[in-house]
DNA sequence: TTATATTTGACAATATTTGACAAGCCAAAT
DNA sequence: ATTTGGCTTGTCAAATATTGTCAAATATAA
């Protein structure tokens, strides 16, 4: 499980929602929402706008669980420099937004 | 152009050879070397490896800058909650190392 | 100009991702 | 023992993305 499924199974199960009811309102099938939940697959971002909407939570804080997760998939192939990418990554973020 | 593509051209340019020999040594068009000196197309891992090795540098270091580049090309499209994201996904990172 | 190096855009081939569907599992109820 | 309800799993076709090449365009240098 990853960072936004867990969260998104914990707000649905607080509010005793089914995963049919999620998939209703997203128009998708059931069984998509249950493997985004498992992160079996990754939410479109409307995905997650909508289930934080649907859900009741914080849009921006399902988001950056999101974007965690993106950041997550691209490093876990590469654990021994994941680190020191990481920061080169974040100097370049800090870079741009001086300019 | 981003970490990787400028320090392959940094490194390129130093030792005075041409886009044709590393594609030669890389067995694969011109153009794509060239594209990914400018950053327009993301080199695969073996071919990183292949560059660092033809051009005598440190591959660990290489490595790391195309990793670097791949988190960067997630998170660019969402520059707000970026620093955030990366929060988690390094604390993620820290508690798989425990396990 | 001429020759050589690099860049560009379009393209086909491949690979990956997407969501639906159907079948399966499990626990609780009947 | 069977049915029901919720969830999970595997597979598929369609959509989307990525790959590397080619030929043409553009630079760079002599």
């Amino acid at each position: 499980m990853n960072n936004l499924g867990r969260k998104i199974r914990e707000l649905r199960e607080k509010q005793n929602l089914l995963l049919r009811q999620v998939a209703a309102r997203l128009e998708v099938d059931t069984a998509l929402i249950s493997k985004i939940e498992r992160g079996e697959r990754n939410a479109s971002k409307q995905q997650v706008i909508d289930i934080a909407n649907f859900l009741k939570a914080n849009e921006e804080e399902l988001l950056t669980l999101w974007l965690a997760d993106k950041i997550k998939s691209v490093i876990v192939e590469e654990p021994a420099i994941a680190y020191q990418a990481m920061k080169i990554a974040n100097k370049n973020l800090k870079n741009e937004e001086r300019h």
